[in-house]
DNA sequence: GTCTATATCCCGATAGAC
DNA sequence: GTCTATCGGGATATAGAC
């Protein structure tokens, strides 16, 4: 029952799969229209501007989320859940918004230093803060080994996740449940005490 | 006593610096041209082509360790120990080539499309049998998790390295050694039977 | 080896007809 | 809502004087 698509989510989409594609720097109005099935200055009859299009993309892709962020930092739930938690919300992303993930990874640089996409660096240090958080109280509860450096093991961890679209592929061969698995076993196997 | 520097030299150091800053498509010929002191039209006194220039730079931090890559493969040494130097000798990369890592990491999509730069794709293929060679044995001599994916496992420790430049410095506050030490507890924690 | 000057191309975006 | 046509700007690269 999803209503049918408006010209405008249409043109988003293939915008978002030729983002991810090529980039957003390579990907130029013209491919767009092209691929849409429409001439490159028609799409100013939907957008703005370039920038918009990849703004409205991303918003579209975290925006339903957001409140589900902060849940898992002060509570009193267990570390090892939590990061469970976290890993895996983070790599259901990926599977869920592919071409996102991919735009997010590849244009980190680009979309970091823009004044339009603050938003992108707060959400992230949002989601860096609950990690953190979560890591801080499993050394303190000593679940999680003592000499444990909480800022670099999220960096590492975000890492590894944030490289998913290179390699991943939803309805691929391998199922996203047991990149989840992996990943928990490499992650918990790495903290734990 | 190094010799000085040539101007070649010179021109590659500075324009090295803007690529990993800025990224290679962000950086114009005028860019590079205002920081080393000259003109853009007269790099092409030096250089045919930015290209040359993005190549140059790469295999010049590329090329001294070739034939190092292979040795930990085959061997009979404990795959303990080989996953160890693994994860140093690639940290250390980026403490040494902090530019060249950045380049790399952050011009991934763009590089590995353009033929000019296929040796990178075959240089990161050799990287990548190396690691899931010593993990496979390590697994078939038990000391490695018998359900560990080796595949997968390379790819989560590559990401992570590979985002190292995003946040290390050389000289900073931080010793490579203490971020070598971390990675090692890290990945042989995850991976550890 | 560097500068002056510019060719050539492609980009994002706009104006107005239909 | 899309098309025709094009503007204005910035990119890589070149040609020839000094």
């Amino acid at each position: 029952m999803t209503a049918a698509p408006s010209r405008r989510e249409e043109i988003l989409t293939v915008a978002a799969a030729l983002f991810a594609r090529q980039g957003i720097a390579n990907t130029t109005v013209r491919d767009i229209g092209e691929e849409a099935g429409i001439l490159s200055g028609s799409l100013y009859h939907h957008f703005t501007s370039k920038e918009e299009m990849v703004e409205e993309i991303i918003r579209a892709a975290l925006d339903p989320d957001i409140e589900l962020d902060m849940a898992l930092a002060q509570q009193d739930v267990d570390p090892v859940q939590a990061v469970r938690e976290l890993i895996e919300r983070a790599l259901r992303f990926s599977d869920a918004h592919p071409d996102v993930a991919a735009i997010i990874a590849d244009g980190r640089r680009e979309l970091w230093t823009t004044e339009r996409f603050a938003f992108l660096r707060s959400r992230f240090g949002t989601i860096k803060t609950v990690w953190t958080s979560v890591l801080e109280r499993g050394v303190s509860q000593g679940v999680f080994r003592a000499d444990l450096d909480p800022d670099l093991v999220y960096k590492a961890a975000m890492g590894a996740i944030s490289a998913t679209p290179n390699w991943y592929r939803p309805h691929g061969p391998q199922p996203i449940e047991a990149v989840i698995e992996q990943f928990n076993a490499l992650v918990l196997g790495g903290i734990l005490r």
